[in-house]
DNA sequence: ATAGGGTTAG
């Protein structure tokens, strides 16, 4: 059209500008820009709402590709948001060793110093909210490393500069407009000044509407803030928009991120329209806040609602499968993945790895991982991490290695991973390294996962008292489940002083701790203590503490099958029994020798050997090789810690019937095969 | 010309 000389009119470049963003050309939307200025229609409106809206498509565009946008976690689940390196800043110091940036905090009045950064130089800039403060760049910089400022540095902020410009030499301008920045603002991560727009909005005598509040939503879920997200809520019940379809999955979502899930589930059902996007927000919600079972009904009624899962339905759901561990569920998605082609998606195919290592299955875990042409940190992690669940302890370190080659930048989570695998496999050295590298080399505050992981492998290792030392040093406040590790280690290494001082810790804060009361009683019973093992018991009794039974599943031909001690409600118990039994004397004349020494005094030697041999997992095996005569694997999930007597049962069982047997108790998988146990004798 | 939901963590 211009090649023939016709001059275009106000109604072309609203079209064109939309095709540049489409086609992802910024260079191409920029020279149509400049054809804008030249022709004179920079004053119009719609052409002004199309360009601010291509520049913020790319603004976060680029966000997307960018992990660090998040900034780093701080504790107390607050965020530091690093948003640009500032240059030509002069250093305080001038000796090179620090950097100004700019950056910002989901809690008012953050100290800065506090988390690593030096004093703030210019205080709060003109909006009230940036802070520029300096980032000191040696060895003591713990917070934010050179790579993801410069990274930052790079695309951040300068695509929202130019919706600024075009905005503010608006004429005039309308919701639209309005909406149009508060959008690119909020999706950029610089919520401040996405919520600043919004109070600027109504001084201009402009009310929000559902887009706006759709847009403003999202920024609560994310600063974890009921009180504003409840506000906004109250403004959409006046204005009559609650039951719009676009601020309803905002709400849910923000409900669910407050961990406020009934509020969601109200709203949901308030909702008079539902499409994939709200249900999926309410599943989501359950899921993330442990409610597999919900999260799975949800699912359900979406199906029989007629609405068509989205992708998005499956990476939400997923993790509910793997969390309770039903593989014949999570191989129904799976099947159903497949059949529509959604397989090639990082989210999918990252919660199916998960899923299947969680569920027992490493291999296929693993096969998904290879055939996935993109890696990102996400997958690395869970494959990592499934490894490290399964005792692979040694792949898990090159896969880890594999993911840094690739360029690929761990975060704190791949870490968690790392040091899990290092726990699991007793690499004390290795653990070491990557702690001191990920606070020193990649800005990463070491988390409770982290502490966890460590204390764990100081614990099974029997250095008992520096783990002691460990977890008295944390930056942090010690939790009654990281003593927990501690006092389980106690007891494998059967140290009854320690047991006590790390008891004390836990009853301080929870006097109610079943777990810490019932592995206190076997550290007692182990070196004979009886007394003080009878009057703990008397005492949880009179406190009305009850031990939970240990539980056992095992999942025969898509169907979960549950054993308990002493619980004879299984169809099978009776041929599970007597299979047990075989086994038993099978087992004794290959030298198994019961290891009684935790089973209460009051009870006759004889029976003891049968308390401990009708041990939930055990029972799960034993209906497990009678029911697959064909010899495949053996897959048990228990809830609880494979103590040292079912680890040699079990490695004896593994090799009389010649089967691969797997056990997961509460932390990992342990595989049997031929009397070994991946994990050797370091359980 | 503008809006909402997703994967990893003892």
């Amino acid at each position: 059209m211009m090649a023939s000389g016709v001059h275009p009119d106000h109604n072309v470049f609203p079209s064109v500008l939309k095709s540049s963003t489409l086609l992802v050309d910024l260079r191409f939307g920029e020279s149509v820009h400049a054809c804008i200025v030249r022709l004179g229609f920079h004053l119009d409106l719609y052409t002004n709402n199309a360009l601010m809206n291509m520049y913020a498509k790319f603004q976060s565009l680029y966000m997307s590709t960018c992990d660090e946008f998040y900034g780093l976690e701080v504790s107390g689940g607050h965020k530091i948001y690093v948003h640009e390196v500032l240059d030509g800043i002069p250093e305080r110091n001038g000796d090179g060793q620090s950097k100004s940036v700019l950056v910002s905090c989901n809690e008012p009045n953050t100290d800065y110093r506090k988390h690593g950064f030096e004093e703030s130089v210019l205080g709060s800039d003109d909006n009230g909210n940036l802070h520029c403060v300096e980032l000191p760049c040696s060895d003591g910089a713990r917070h934010v490393n050179e790579g993801s400022c410069a990274k930052t540095n790079n695309g951040r902020r300068l695509q929202m500069d130019s919706v600024r410009k075009v905005f503010e030499q608006m004429p005039t301008r309308d919701l639209v407009s309005w909406n149009t920045v508060i959008v690119g603002f909020a999706r950029s991560g610089l919520f401040e000044e996405a919520l600043k727009m919004v109070r600027e909005m109504g001084n201009a005598n402009l009310k929000p509407d559902s887009f706006t509040l759709s847009s403003v939503l999202p920024i609560f879920a994310e600063y974890v803030d009921v009180i504003k997200g409840k506000e906004i809520h109250g403004y959409a019940i006046r204005q009559g928009l609650d039951t719009d379809l676009f601020i309803g999955s905002s709400l849910i979502d923000m409900y669910a991120k407050c961990t406020q899930v009934e509020d969601s589930q109200r709203v949901f059902g308030l909702l008079p329209r539902r499409d994939g996007i709200s249900w999926n927000s309410i599943i989501a919600g359950c899921v993330q806040n442990g409610m597999f079972d919900e999260g799975l009904k949800f699912f359900r009624q979406m199906l029989l609602a007629k609405i068509k899962p989205r992708h998005v339905s499956f990476s939400s759901i997923m993790p509910a499968c793997a969390h309770m561990t039903t593989l014949h569920l999570g191989k129904q998605l799976h099947g159903y993945i497949i059949r529509n082609g959604y397989d090639d998606n990082v989210f999918i195919a990252s919660s199916l790895v998960d899923m299947y290592a969680k569920c027992g299955n490493i291999r296929l875990a693993r096969c998904i991982f290879d055939k996935m042409e993109l890696h990102d940190m996400v997958s690395w992690t869970s494959i990592i991490m499934g490894h490290a669940l399964h005792g692979y302890a040694l792949d898990a370190i090159s896969l880890f290695e594999q993911m840094e080659e690739e360029g690929v930048k761990a975060n704190s989570v791949a870490f968690v991973a790392a040091l899990t695998a290092c726990s699991h496999a007793g690499l004390i050295d290795k653990a070491w390294s990557y702690f001191n590298s990920m606070t020193r080399n990649y800005g990463i505050v070491p988390g409770l996962e982290h502490y966890t992981a460590v204390a764990d492998l100081l614990g099974r290792a029997g250095k008992l008292e520096e783990a002691y030392e460990f977890i008295s040093s944390m930056h942090i406040r010690p939790t009654g489940s990281i003593w927990s590790t501690l006092l389980s280690a106690c007891r494998v290494h059967k140290n009854v002083e320690l047991a006590e001082r790390v008891a004390e810790k836990i009853f301080m804060t929870d006097p109610d701790n079943t777990g810490a009361y019932i592995l206190l009683t076997n550290v007692y019973s182990a070196a004979h203590r009886w007394k003080d093992a009878v009057r703990l018991r008397i005492h949880m009794r009179n406190k009305g503490l009850k031990k939970t039974p240990a539980c056992s599943w095992i999942e025969i031909k898509n169907k979960v099958h549950a054993f308990a001690a002493g619980d004879e409600s299984h169809p099978c118990y009776n041929k599970t029994n007597e299979a047990l039994n075989v086994l038993l004397e099978r087992m004794e004349r290959e030298g198994y020798v019961p290891d009684t020494k935790e089973v209460l005094h009051d009870v006759e030697e004889e029976q003891k050997k049968y308390l401990l041999h009708y041990h939930s997992e055990r029972l799960a095996i034993a209906f497990g090789i009678i029911s697959t005569p064909d010899g495949t694997t053996i897959r048990v999930i228990k809830n609880l810690r494979v103590c040292g007597d079912c680890h040699t049962a079990i490695k004896f069982i593994s090799k009389i019937v010649h089967r691969e047997i797997i056990v997961r108790d509460n932390s990992r998988f342990h595989h049997f095969k031929n009397g070994k146990c991946s994990c050797g004798d370091y359980w």
